[in-house]
DNA sequence: AAAAAACATTGACCTGGATCAAAAAATCAC
DNA sequence: GTGATTTTTTGATCCAGGTCAATGTTTTTT
C-alpha cells in the first residue's frame, strides 16, 4: 500500500528498523483522509495523535489573546508532526491543528507511540531524532525573528521552502512569517 | 561530595536510577571551575560537553552579523545545558558559552554521554526529558516573542524567574528578551 | 585610591511594520 | 454560473522600540 511505504520510507531516514519491527510500526498507523479547513486539534484539547502526512498540508498554530493567528509549524507531505507540547505533556494544548488542503494521513495514537517507544529501542531512537529536530527547528526560528527583517524572513522562506510559499496563501504565510497580511503583500510588490 | 549530590539530585528528577547507575553516571563528570567571563565555547567549535551547574550561571548566546549578542539561555545552579544544536550534530556551533559568574560545573563530555545512553536505558530516557523540556522551552520562548510586548517579556521573566533579574546584568537580560539596553531602562523607570 | 573600562540612564529623533479602512480579485457554495 | 465569503492589494496614519549621542555610575585593574 502506497501510504504506508512512504511512512517506512521516511522513518528509516531517522533510525534503522528490522522488517518485523517495521510491520509492527506500521500496524499502529491507520488512513485518515481530512478535508480543507478541517481541524484535527481544536485548544483546551489533549493532543493524543501523531501524524504522517502522506498527501496534502497540515499545519499548527494559536490565536493570540488579541485574536491573531500564529503559525508554528507546516508539515507538507512527506513529512510527520503534532501539536507535540500537548502529545509530549498530556496537558491542553493551546495550539490548534487544522490542514490547510484536503489531505491523506496516516495517524498513531501516544499510546501505541509510547509503547512502540518501549518495545523497540530503534523507535525510541526515531523519537529522539524527532526531538532533536524539533528543537533545532525552534531554535533557528527564533535565530530568524531575532535577526531577520520581515522582508528577510520571506526570502528566507522562499529559499529553503519555496514549496510551501507556492502552495499556502499568503494569509497562513504571513502568520508564519509573523508579519501581517498587508505588510506581505507589499514586501512582494517591492 | 556535595556537587555530585547535587547532581544526582538533579538528574533523579528527570528519570529512575539505580544506586549502580548513579556512581556510574557520576563518574562521568568532572569538576571545573571559571571565572567570570570565561568562554566555555566559541562559536565555530563543536560543542563536545555537557554542564551541569552547581554554582554560579553560564549562559548561551550568538552574536548577529550587525555584531549585537543575542542571549538564548541562562544556566544557574542546579541546572544543566549547553550548546545543544552543535552538541547534537556535532557540527560547528554559532553559539557561544560564557561563564556570567565564577562558576563550578560538572562537565560530561559528549562521548561519555551517548556511551551512558547506550547502556544505561534510563539515561536515555534522561536525554528524551532533557530534549522535550529544551524544545518546550524554545517553543515558550517563541510564544513570548510573537505575542509580548517588550514591557510583557520583562514582566513575565521578573515574574518566572526572579534570580535571574536579581542576578544578571540588565544589557545580559536585554540580549535574552529581544530588546535594547535603552529600552529595558527605560522600561524599568516606567 | 586613581585611572580605565564597562555598564546604565536619559534625551532627541527615526523607522519598520502595525493598524484601520476600503476597493479589487479570487474562491467557494449552492 | 451567480451571489457570498474570503483573500489580496493599496493608501493613509500611527507608534513601539531602535539609533545615536552625551552623561552618570559602577566595576575592574593596577
Amino acid at each position: 500500500m502506497e501510504a504506508k511505504d512512504n511512512l517506512r520510507q521516511l522513518i528509516q531516514m531517522f533510525s534503522t528498523f528490522e522488517e518485523n519491527e517495521l510491520d509492527r510500526i506500521e500496524n499502529c498507523f491507520k488512513t485518515r483522509i481530512f478535508k480543507k479547513n478541517t481541524v484535527l486539534l481544536a485548544s483546551d484539547e489533549v493532543c493524543k495523535t501523531f501524524y504522517f502526512i502522506n498527501r496534502g498540508c497540515l499545519r499548527t498554530y494559536f490565536i493570540t489573546k488579541e485574536g491573531h493567528e500564529k503559525t508554528r509549524y507546516i508539515m507538507m507531505e512527506p513529512s510527520i508532526g503534532t501539536a507535540l507540547t500537548s502529545f509530549i505533556s498530556q496537558r491542553p494544548s493551546f495550539e490548534f491543528i487544522d490542514a490547510l488542503e484536503e489531505s491523506e494521513v496516516l495517524a498513531i495514537s501516544r499510546t501505541d507511540f509510547y509503547r512502540l517507544a518501549d518495545e523497540i529501542p530503534a523507535w525510541k531512537n526515531f523519537y529522539l531524532k524527532i526531538m532533536e529536530m524539533a528543537y533545532s527547528f525552534q531554535n533557528r526560528k527564533i535565530e530568524s525573528l531575532v535577526t531577520l527583517s520581515a522582508k528577510e524572513r520571506y526570502e528566507q522562506l522562499i529559499r529553503e521552502n519555496p514549496k510551501v510559499v507556492q502552495r499556502v496563501s499568503n494569509k497562513i504565510l504571513a502568520s508564519y512569517l509573523d508579519i501581517k497580511q498587508e505588510t506581505l503583500s507589499r514586501l512582494k510588490s517591492r
